[in-house]
DNA sequence: GTGGTCTAGACCACG
DNA sequence: GTGGTCTAGACCACG
C-alpha cells in the first residue's frame, strides 16, 4: 500500500507521512481503520522501525491518526486533519504561483497554462 | 540588491540562485552586466564566500551567467537561461498542482482558487 | 459505571484507578461495598483483565479497597484511603502551581485566574 | 545550565524541552541568543546527541527557537512561543483543579489552600 | 564547524 | 503483542 523512494531527497519519514495524509484524504484509509504496525510496515518497506515510528508520530501530531496503547495506530475522524493536509498543499501551490508572479509572469498566463494541463 | 533570510529552511545558496534568476528574468540584471564578486557579495550579505560561489556555479550551470577567467561573472544573453528558470518555476507549480489533484481536489476548484488569489 | 477512554494517553489502568478513587471520595462507592470482579469489569469495558487487575492492585496499595480471598474486592472504610486520594490530587495541583511560579507567574495572578474559572 | 533527571519517568527530551521553555520565559535565554550545540550539550549532560536533537526540534516546532543552517539554534523573538508555554502550564493547572472539583472539593477550599501555599 | 536522517539494536510500559 | 525512548555510530547537506 505505502510506497517510498529511497533515492528521493525528501526524507523517508516525510514521504510516509505524506502518503498517510493522501490515503486518508482519499478515504482509502477510513476512520478508525488500523494502520500497519510499526514493525510490520518497517519490514515491508525494508526500512528501520524508528523511521516508521517518526512518520506515525508526525501524523498523530497532525491529528491524522491516534494511538491506542498496546494495540496500534488508527485513522482519526478525519475532518480537521484532512483540512490541515489540504491547507498545506494549497500553501505550496500559492508559493509556487507567487514565485512565477515575481518572475514577471502574468496571472492569466499562469492560469491558462494550468488549465491546459488539466485536459 | 540581493536579500537573503538566514532563518529560512531554504538553503542560502538556493535563495541567492533564485534571486539571480528573478533579477535576470525581470531585466534588472541585463546581458553582459557584471555581478558582484564572490568576496564582495559574501561580505555584503555576511555569509560564507563558498555559499556565494555555490550559487554562482548553479547559475552558471543553468546558463544564466557566464564566467570570464580572472575577471568575474556576467549575465548571459538571457533568452535560454530565463527560459530554464521559468521552466523550473512552472515545474514546481505543476508538482504542487498534481499533489492537490492526487488529494482529490477538482482541477476547476484549484484554478478558481488561484483566480481568486490574483485579484 | 466506570468509563474509560482508550484513545487517551493516560494509561487505562490509571484512568480506572482514578475513577475508583473518585467514586469512593464521592460516596458513590460505599464502605464494604463489593467492586465488580476483574473479569466482569474487563468484559464490560472491553479491556484486558490484567489491566483491571492492575488498577485494583493500585487501589489496594492506596488503601482504597481491600481484597477478600476467593471472593473479591471491597471498598475500605474510607477515611484514610480518601485522604490519600485527595493528597495525591492536591500534590498534582501544587506541582502545576509551582511550575507556573517557576515560569514567573505571580501567585495572585494564578489564584485570580482560578477564581475566574470557578464561577 | 540545563539539568535533567535520568531517573524521572518524564522522557529526557521532554525535560530538556521544558527547561528551554522555562529559561526563555524567564528571559534567562534571550532572543537571538545561541543555544549550546547539539553535540556539546549532549556531552555535557552525558546523553545521546539524538536526544538533544529531539528536544531542539520540539522547541523549534513550538516556535521557541529557530535554526540557522550550519551555525546552530537560536532563541526566537519570544512573544508567541512563551504564550504557548504558559498556556500549556495553565492547562495542566486547570486539569488538576478540575480533578479536585470532581473529587468533591469546594472551589474556595482549593483556592484557600493554594493561597496558604504562597505565603 | 552545524543540525538532520537513518540504521541496528536494546529496553521499557502498557495490555 | 503494541508503540516510545534511548544509545552508538554512521552519513549527509549546508556553510
Amino acid at each position: 500500500m505505502f510506497s517510498i523512494d529511497l533515492r528521493s531527497n525528501v526524507p523517508i519519514f516525510e514521504q510516509l507521512y505524506q502518503e498517510i495524509g493522501k490515503y486518508i484524504a482519499l478515504s482509502i484509509l477510513k476512520p478508525d481503520e488500523q494502520l500497519p504496525t510499526v514493525r510490520s510496515l518497517a519490514k515491508e518497506l525494508g526500512i528501520n522501525p524508528n523511521t516508521v515510528s517518526k512518520a506515525y508520530q508526525e501524523a498523530e501530531r497532525s491529528g491524522l491518526i491516534y494511538s491506542v496503547s498496546g494495540v496500534g495506530m488508527f485513522v482519526s475522524n478525519t475532518s480537521e486533519g484532512v483540512k490541515a493536509v489540504l491547507a498545506k498543499a494549497y500553501a505550496t501551490l500559492f508559493e509556487a504561483y507567487n514565485a512565477l508572479i515575481e518572475l514577471g509572469e502574468a496571472p492569466d498566463d499562469i492560469i491558462n497554462t494550468l488549465r491546459g494541463l488539466k485536459s
